[in-house]
DNA sequence: ATCACTATTGAGATTTATTCGCATATAAAG
DNA sequence: CTTTATATGCGAATAAATCTCAATAGTGAT
């Protein structure tokens, strides 16, 4: 299921594109990446330069956003102001983050009936699903003794969980 | 349990912030918007100047992002480039998207199964929830027909369904 | 193996969204 | 009414991402 750089050829053919050095080099970092760990577009560039890989910035922003598009990366939203990427794995691997809006920590977790609505959801409309996330936005217990209290506290209660 | 201009400062204050002409402005648009809409930066300042409000580019920014801090409105991160935002209700309005990253179409839908796992997750931590979505991209109907066929199609089967 | 075709690359300029710096204005609290 | 710190507006400055274009190099066909 994993995906090789032969696979990745083929998929790329199939839709009239191609697979350069560059391109297989970026496959492999997100393959070697340890679990958990997201690069963004400047991150994979520095790393790749480090390494003596020929490469340029331009094209490692090309590469990200097609392999996104193709559904082999995620295309992580966090609270820096740039996106992250990571390998988009299937379930059961597939997370979830929850990030602090206060000192932009995440954390990542596991839940398979997320994956399991959201491919419904996505039948529903005969659509294809590529990816999804749930992000869940919030102040971390440090950030709260700090005294940055949010505001809407009482207002996340599902109506189901109000009368008790 | 709807925001008001008179609780809305009350929680600005409470943090040392203030109610400006310009806030009370920008959580007037959001309150009257339809449901389901949502503006950009861009979109906001225009609107308010078109309707002779007194208003900077700047402000609108910063107001967006203060009240996003606060957690009365979202965030959303769609496919065009930059960030939307709409009111954050709870429960049972509070909603999801689900996005064609070939043409940009968002459908929204609700899901209270969702806001209450994420909840469950956050209060695990002894963190506080400001918002929680669930972002699904895809590639819609009408764009597979025009030949966008996502390679990783069989890869979205969780373990549970793929036997069958 | 070679060819022709067209996707891809690299380098730098450019665009677009967002933030910053600072002088002025103005809510809030006493 | 005064004080004080926050908020605003304007334009400049950043930062991420995209675009331009000539040169390069995968691919499929011959």
């Amino acid at each position: 299921m994993a995906i090789t750089p032969n696979s990745f050829r083929a998929e790329l053919n199939n839709k009239g594109w191609r697979l350069t050095p560059q391109r297989e080099k970026i496959l492999q970092v997100f393959q070697t990446l340890p679990q958990g760990n997201h690069l963004s577009a400047d991150d994979l560039y520095r790393f790749l330069t480090q390494r003596r890989e020929e490469i340029s910035l331009s094209t490692v922003y090309r590469t990200l956003k097609v392999m996104a598009r193709m559904g082999i990366l995620r295309e992580l939203e966090l609270a820096e102001g740039h996106k992250h990427y990571e390998i988009n794995t299937a379930s059961p691997h597939h997370h979830h983050h929850v990030v602090c809006i206060q000192c932009n920590r995440t954390i990542e977790f596991e839940n398979d009936s997320i994956l399991k609505q959201s491919l419904k959801q996505v039948e529903k409309y005969g659509w294809q699903m590529l990816d999804c996330q749930l992000t869940i936005y919030g102040i971390c217990a440090e950030a709260i003794d700090r005294g940055y209290p949010a505001i809407n506290d009482a207002n996340w209660r599902c109506s189901e969980m109000r009368n008790n």
